[in-house]
RNA sequence: GGAGAGGUGGCAGAGUGGCCGAAUGCGCUAGAUUGCUAAUCUGGUGAUCCCUCACGGGAUCCGGGGGUUCGAAUCCCCCCCUCUCCGCCA
C-alpha cells in the first residue's frame, strides 16, 4: 500500500510507476475520493465535538433543561447520522482501491513488457558442454526410480512430483544446506504456517492481485494455501511496533510451497519446473526505513542465494527484473536464473525482492526510532533454495555419460558422504569411462 | 467436538453508561541527588486521521464488525482469537 499522502501530493509519479509496471490503476477515483474524504472528516470531526460537549451538559444539567437540551441533541444526530454513512461509502470505495494500488519501481528498474526485456547483470560458471547426449531430468529421474510424475498425478493431479530414494536424500540435503547456510549467516530459523487467512496475503501483496495463484479452503475455515513461507515469515511481527533494537529481523524457513498456476496450461509440462507444489527455503528480512539499508540487504540476500548455487557448482546468471515483470508489490527485484541443460537455458530458481514500506503499511510492521517517532518497517525477502528446481540443474548439471549423477562436496556431508548417486543405466564408451574416473 | 474463563497502552493490570484515552505498577526517558555500580526523588512517556507554514486545535481507537443511547471500554447481537478442563488425535 503506497502512502495517500504521496498519491495526493504526486498523482503523476504514481500514474508512471502504474505505467512502467503495465498494471492499470484508477488514481483518479482515488484522489476524487480522498478529496471527498477531506470534505466530509473535518464536518464529522466538528459534529462529534460539539456532541461529546452537549453530553456532558446534559449529564450535569437539571431535568428541564435536560428535556431541551435532548431534543436538541437528536436533531443534530439525524444529520451526522447522513454525513457518516456517506463517510462510510466513501471509505468502502476507497479502501479496496488503495490496495490495488502498486509500489513504485526503483529508477533502476528497466522498462519493458515481459521477462524477455529482463538485463542480465552477470553471470557465473560456464554452461557444461557434453560430449555425450544428456538426458532430461525426467528421463534421468524416472530411469533411476527415483522420480514417478504417473503416480504422483494419480494422487495429486498433473503438476506434481514425487522424489524417491536417493533422490529424495538429495532435495533433503538441498533444503537442509540452505536452512544451515542461512542461520551460520545470521538469521533465525522458523517453522511457520503455510495455511493462513486473508490478512497475511493481503499484506504481503499476494491479495487482491494474486488471488487465482492460491489455493483456498472452503467456507468451513476460509484458509489459504500460501505459495511461499515469505507470507506467513513477513507477518510474524504484524500489527507490532518493534523497538529499534530488535532489528533487523532477519528470518528463514523452510515450507511446502503451493501454486495454482491457473493461466499456465501447456507451458513447462513436463517434470519439476513448474509443479503445484514444493518445498522452498525462504528469506525474510525487516529493518528500519532507511533506503541505503535496504539496499545492503538486498545485495546480501542476493549474495546468499548465488553463494548457494557457487557451493553447488552450478552456472547462473543475475537479471534485473523489468517494469511489466514485477509484481505489484516490489520496488525493485533481481531473480537468479540457473542453468538447465534441458531448457538449453538459465531457468528461475530464486527471486530477490524489495519492498520498500509496502508490505509493512499494509501489514502495520513499525518501528519506533531512537527519538520515539513511530515509522513502517523497509521488508526484503528472496529464495534461499526452491528444491523443486534446483533438482532440476544438479540432476542434469551433474549428470554422468552412465547416467548416474555426481553430488557436489558441498552437499556430501548431508548425503552421507556420498559423491555419486545412482546406478550406471547407459552404456559408456572407453573414452567416457575414463572421464568419469578423473 | 463438549464445558468454562478471558481479550484494555511497550508489558502487567484496574475500570460495569457521562467526571475514562483510561488508575496503579513495571519498563522507557529527561532532570536532581549520592565516590563508582546501584539506589532514591521529581517530571515526561500510546497510535492513527483531519485542519494549520507553524504554534496549536479537533476527531477516532479498550480483539473485529454491527446495534441500543443525547452519550458506550462499560449494555445487546454476530464473528475472531487466547487460556483451562474433558473427548479425540500425529
Amino acid at each position: 500500500m503506497l502512502d495517500i499522502k504521496l498519491i495526493r501530493a504526486d498523482p503523476e509519479l504514481v500514474r508512471a510507476g502504474c505505467a512502467k509496471k503495465r498494471i492499470k490503476c484508477d488514481v483518479d477515483r482515488i484522489l476524487e475520493l480522498d478529496d471527498e474524504f477531506r470534505g466530509l472528516a473535518p464536518q464529522i470531526d466538528e459534529l462529534r465535538a460539539s456532541q461529546k460537549l452537549a453530553g456532558k451538559a446534559i449529564a450535569k444539567a437539571s431535568p428541564e433543561e435536560r428535556a431541551k437540551l435532548l431534543e436538541e441533541q437528536k436533531q443534530l444526530k439525524t444529520g451526522l447520522k447522513e454525513l457518516e454513512e456517506r463517510m462510510g461509502a466513501v471509505q468502502a470505495e476507497l479502501k479496496p482501491l488503495l490496495l490495488t494500488v502498486p509500489n513504485l519501481p526503483a529508477a533502476e528498474v528497466p522498462d519493458g513488457l515481459d521477462d524477455s526485456d529482463n538485463v542480465e547483470l552477470r553471470k557465473w560458471g560456464t554452461p557444461r558442454l557434453f560430449d555425450f547426449e544428456p538426458l532430461d531430468h525426467v528421463d534421468l529421474g524416472e530411469r533411476q526410480g527415483w522420480m514417478n510424475t504417473e503416480v504422483a498425478a494419480r494422487l495429486g493431479g498433473s503438476r506434481n512430483y514425487i522424489t524417491l530414494g536417493e533422490l529424495a536424500r538429495l532435495e533433503h540435503a538441498v533444503l537442509r544446506f540452505a536452512m544451515d547456510l542461512m542461520i551460520e549467516r545470521g538469521f533465525d530459523p522458523a517453522f511457520v504456517p503455510v495455511l493462513v487467512r486473508r490478512e497475511p496475503l493481503e499484506g504481503t501483496g499476494y491479495f487482491p492481485g494474486g488471488i487465482d495463484q492460491i489455493y483456498m479452503t472452503d467456507e468451513r475455515d476460509e484458509l489459504y494455501l500460501v505459495g511461499t513461507a515469505e507470507v506467513p515469515l513477513t507477518s510474524i511481527h504484524a500489527g507490532e511496533i518493534l523497538s529499534e533494537e530488535q532489528l533487523p529481523v532477519q528470518l528463514v524457513a523452510q515450507s511446502s510451497c503451493f501454486r495454482r498456476e491457473a493461466g499456465t496450461y501447456g507451458k513447462d509440462t513436463r517434470g519439476l519446473y513448474r509443479v503445484h507444489q514444493f518445498q522452498k527455503v525462504e528469506q525474510v528480512v525487516i529493518d528500519v526505513a532507511d533506503e541505503a539499508r535496504s539496499l545492503e540487504h538486498h545485495a546480501a540476500i542476493l549474495k546468499n542465494a548465488e553463494d548457494l548455487l557457487q557451493a553447488f557448482e552450478l552456472p547462473y546468471r543475475v537479471v534485473n527484473v523489468c517494469g511489466g515483470d514485477l509484481g505489484a508489490p516490489q520496488v525493485q527485484k533481481f531473480d537468479v536464473e540457473t542453468w538447465m541443460p534441458s531448457r538449453e537455458g538459465y531457468g528461475e530458481t530464486h527471486s530477490a525482492s524489495r519492498f520498500h514500506d509496502f508490505q509493512a503499511r499494509r501489514l502495520s510492521i513499525r518501528y519506533r526510532d531512537k527519538e520515539g517517532k513511530v515509522h513502517y518497517c523497509h521488508t526484503l525477502n528472496n529464495t534461499v533454495a526452491a528444491s523443486s528446481r534446483l533438482l532440476i540443474a544438479l540432476m542434469e548439471n551433474h549428470q554422468l555419460p552412465d547416467g548416474r549423477v555426481a553430488v557436489p562436496s558441498a552437499l556430501r556431508p548431508h548425503m552421507g558422504g556420498l559423491e555419486v548417486i545412482g546406478k550406471p543405466i547407459r552404456e559408456v564408451t572407453a573414452a567416457e569411462a575414463a572421464e568419469v574416473e578423473a
